[in-house]
DNA sequence: AGTCTCTTGTGAACTCATGCACAAGGTGTC
DNA sequence: GACACCTTGTGCATGAGTTCACAAGAGACT
């Protein structure tokens, strides 16, 4: 009913679930996909499914289903996946490497362009494709190559730094792996990810269950 | 009030969080911290913070604040924190490598023990002091050293066959970075973070701000 | 046409999480 | 001891997200 209303928070980190879902269905073969069918793939429910694209304004069809190409294109659409939006990774350590020669990345339309890292012996090299410069030309390039996401690999203590250089030079969206809290610009958007209180998370998990089996 | 009710998933998510925030106070000498600082170093807000605290049976002290040292220890106690969680790595391509090397894990009490991937020339090596694996010697490996988390960072299409592996070895966590639904039982922990993902939503940020912008 | 079967789209209840606002209860000062 | 000043702990309102349940439609078969 809402062609393009405001689409919640909650739903927009479901619909690259649902594109990657769509992967099990060749292009270009027309096929319908049940809501329930989708939510297999997605590994959530046929309710959430169906409350989610109708944000989107796309229309299944009743008793059928919803056709896999124009779904895809729609969520697509919604997503702008057509567009490309160029990386830059800040701190080639085991990790920055890792994510710059991450394939997932370029073929999801995010290609790894440039990086920066203040080793000396690191800079003006190139690793799996990926030029290396100093943090000092973070402004420079990110206007040259266009960049617009950031990724923050370096140690924490560099984060907030980078994270500026970032913000200064005009990137907008940043996914940072530091474990620290970033401070920026409220129009900038910070994606945290800290690997280490994820399997806290799941530590606690096995801490309760532990104590829950000592009855 | 409550000594030890049941903590709102949502809290246990920020608790690793605030015992980030606290290492900025030596450890062993008295200082006092109030909701508002560790607000701010944990990039919160302070009523949360008080109302997560609260779930602990956390008694600070009104007018003072909280004692740093005592309250690292309930949130180091509640998350069970003092427990040492073994962690095998599956799949050792470039972010299996960035992830075994991971200082972070080891500094929180989750050493990578040892490493599975398929590729016969890792077999039997030993990567940054972590022994590689045949796949399937993951059984035994986590019986042999009590491995009580498994990080899937295989490939997309081995990712389900792993997971199965680790549940059939009595692994009940599991940490995936690989960009898939994977099932398991219900008794089952999985945390799944995709990376592509995970760009793909700054990306819909980047799109709709971009649409915005042309009016 | 009528009926049966299927699946969407959505109103409504419900759960979970957030944030406000303030009383309760400490500390320190005069 | 009284008073001023803090900061916690929490009741309550608000909001976001999830799930249920079912009417409304679309196709298929007779």
């Amino acid at each position: 009913m809402a062609p393009l209303g405001r689409i919640p928070e909650a739903t927009v980190a479901r619909l690259p679930l649902y594109l990657r879902g769509l992967d099990a269905f060749p292009v270009g073969v027309t096929a319908t996909v049940s809501s329930d069918e989708l939510a297999d793939l997605a590994g959530v429910n046929a309710a959430k499914v169906r409350k989610d694209l109708s944000h989107l304004g796309t229309y299944g069809t009743r008793g059928v289903g919803y056709d896999a190409t124009f779904l895809r294109f729609q969520i697509s659409q919604a997503l702008g996946v057509a567009n490309v939006w160029p990386v830059v990774v800040c701190g080639m350590g085991n990790l920055g490497r890792a994510l710059a020669n991450h394939t997932g990345f370029t073929d999801r339309g995010f290609p790894v362009v440039a990086a920066t890292d203040s080793d000396p012996d690191k800079i003006g090299t190139v690793v799996d494709g990926v030029p290396v410069h100093a943090p000092g030309e973070l402004g420079d390039i990110v206007r040259r190559l266009g960049v617009a996401i950031g990724v923050i690999s370096t140690p924490a203590e560099a984060a907030q730094g980078t994270a500026d250089a970032l913000v200064a030079a005009g990137v907008t969206s940043i996914m940072s792996f530091a474990p620290t809290v970033l401070s920026a610009p409220d129009e900038v958007e910070i994606r945290s990810v800290d690997l280490a209180t994820e399997l806290q998370i799941l530590g606690f998990h096995l801490h309760r269950d532990r104590i829950a089996g000592d009855s």
